[in-house]
DNA sequence: AGTGTTGTTTATTGATCGCTATGAAACCTG
DNA sequence: CAGGTTTCATAGCGATCAATAAACAACACT
């Protein structure tokens, strides 16, 4: 049984489970699957290693949940900006701009987990490196979807859509590096005038 | 002492060492920092611990030893092309055409060992993550050096860098994901087309 | 209160981590 | 060949890895 299950009776969690995969997706976010031991988990969220696994089942559960927490709360970009936008143009850069505020946030670890997430990792990790590899290609299709209104055709959509979701990874992983805020909002600016200057009729 | 100094006798080296750098570069490349172990060095070099650690000191010198190697033989761009392209988007074609190209090479692992290396790890390594966002400013700069010719001032050199910096980073990364090489000369298409419709005096 | 259910605590498990002490083996010089 | 030097392979170091067995503790229901 996993916490806040409705139960028969039964000892309580001594732990709210939302704020432990909360927890757990913060360590997994600022240093990776292979760089947060189960020993650092159950250090930080405090508590004993048999409670997690009675909740999570192991340590790459709690790292599904932990991003899938990460995908609902922090790394969806701001599609509902771009539904408005009068341009390629004007969407894209809502888009940029909006991941750019995301990944520099202070209150919040660098980059994305999902962009510059699991990037590499041992052989046994295959499944979770694919895993990887799906949601940044599920991303990339929903930013497709979100342009789709602003190309001549869906072929057109899915081309945009792999070069920002190129620009994305890129600006995840310098935000990683430590580059300030607003060398970042200059790649986004760079990405912006190359799409104005094209004259695709759609600016 | 290391494998090929001379010596006043001794018993030679049973392993090349230029050859256990190779090897163990191709695991890192691959498999990252964390994913590759001594024991899975020694397995695939054909050699026992002792032998490692008297030849590199420890995992990490081997390491940086393959990251020098990858520097070196493989992760340079080819800024000798750029001397002679006519602008500003000739000579970024001429850097990412050759980065796709590296890339993509079936004989390699997929991606590149600095863009999209060490992207995060445990707080242990942190000096390791250090060296290698060092590493992708040092690339940086060399792609701003390269390309200062074709803009205005240092300045508009740098930021394009950044720019480029960041796609060849997405590139590295789709590329480990999987992506066919056409997807990811398409995303240079369009960084290259958006640079020639800017009007920025240099195409 | 008594019973069943469930989570917690404590203490480990076997495996693997990075790394090394030891002594035999293979070379040079004389 | 003998003496000196250097690397080799064996074996294992302490620490940590992910994961668990067993016993205790806290609840709901009867």
């Amino acid at each position: 049984m996993k916490p806040d299950e409705k139960s028969h009776g039964g000892r309580p969690w001594s732990f709210d489970r939302e704020q432990a995969i909360e927890t757990a997706m913060q360590l997994f976010w600022q240093h990776g699957y292979e760089g947060v031991s189960v020993g650092d988990l159950t250090k930080v969220i405090g508590v004993a290693p048999p409670s997690l696994y009675a909740a999570f089942g192991n340590k790459a559960g709690l790292y599904q949940e932990a991003v899938k927490r990460y995908e609902e709360k922090y790394g969806s970009l701001d599609f509902a900006s771009v539904a408005n936008a009068s341009s390629t143009a004007e969407a894209v850069r809502k888009l940029l701009e909006g991941a750019v505020r995301a990944v520099t946030d202070p209150a919040r670890p660098r980059g994305c987990m999902i962009s510059s997430g699991m990037v590499a990792c041992h052989p046994n990790l295959h499944s979770l490196a694919l895993d990887a590899a799906a949601r940044r290609e599920v991303l990339r299709e929903s930013v497709a979807n979100a342009l789709r209104p602003f190309t001549k055709n869906g072929d057109e959509a899915h081309r945009l859509a792999r070069y920002v979701s190129a620009i994305l990874q890129g600006i995840s992983i310098q935000a990683r590096d430590g580059v300030a805020k607003e060398d970042l909002q200059a790649i986004v600016e760079d990405v912006v005038s190359g799409l104005n200057g094209r004259g695709d009729g759609n600016n």
